[in-house]
DNA sequence: ATTATGACTTCAC
DNA sequence: CGTGAAGCCATAA
């Protein structure tokens, strides 16, 4: 798969990788703020062809419940890891004060 | 071209 | 408040 035509996939990618680190979004925020908002299949889809992009940190971005939805198709338990080397505690596959580490594109980066 | 599936979200009961 | 079903767009077969 020639990766470099999805140009919606870029876009998901460009706002993932600039997600700040210690800070966590939601598949349907980064939807919203692309403009395919109901669509955050789509925004999981690209999170799953992101393990051709190492740039992209996919742990960072988790489902509207803060919930690791997607942490079995990272590589096991490694997402997690990654999540507690920033600084973000997951309990039970979930965010801790998720709210409160929740980082919203069309807001931060000003919609 | 059609059917099935998916790292989600939201409405309905 | 918890569970169930439908909706959505794109990729794969």
């Amino acid at each position: 798969m020639a990766i470099d035509k999805t140009s919606f996939f870029k876009d998901v990618y460009e706002v993932t990788k600039l997600i700040p680190k210690g800070k966590v979004t939601s598949y349907g925020a980064i939807g919203n703020y692309l403009g395919i908002k109901g669509s955050a299949r789509m925004v999981g889809w690209a999170m799953n062809q992101a393990g051709n992009y190492p740039d992209v940190p996919a742990h960072r971005v988790v489902n509207r419940n803060g919930v690791l939805s997607g942490k079995h198709h990272f590589g096991g338990d490694n997402m997690q890891r990654l999540l507690e080397n920033e600084g973000i505690k997951v309990v039970d596959d979930k965010i801790v004060d998720f709210k409160s580490k929740y980082w919203d594109p069309t807001v931060e980066l000003g919609l």
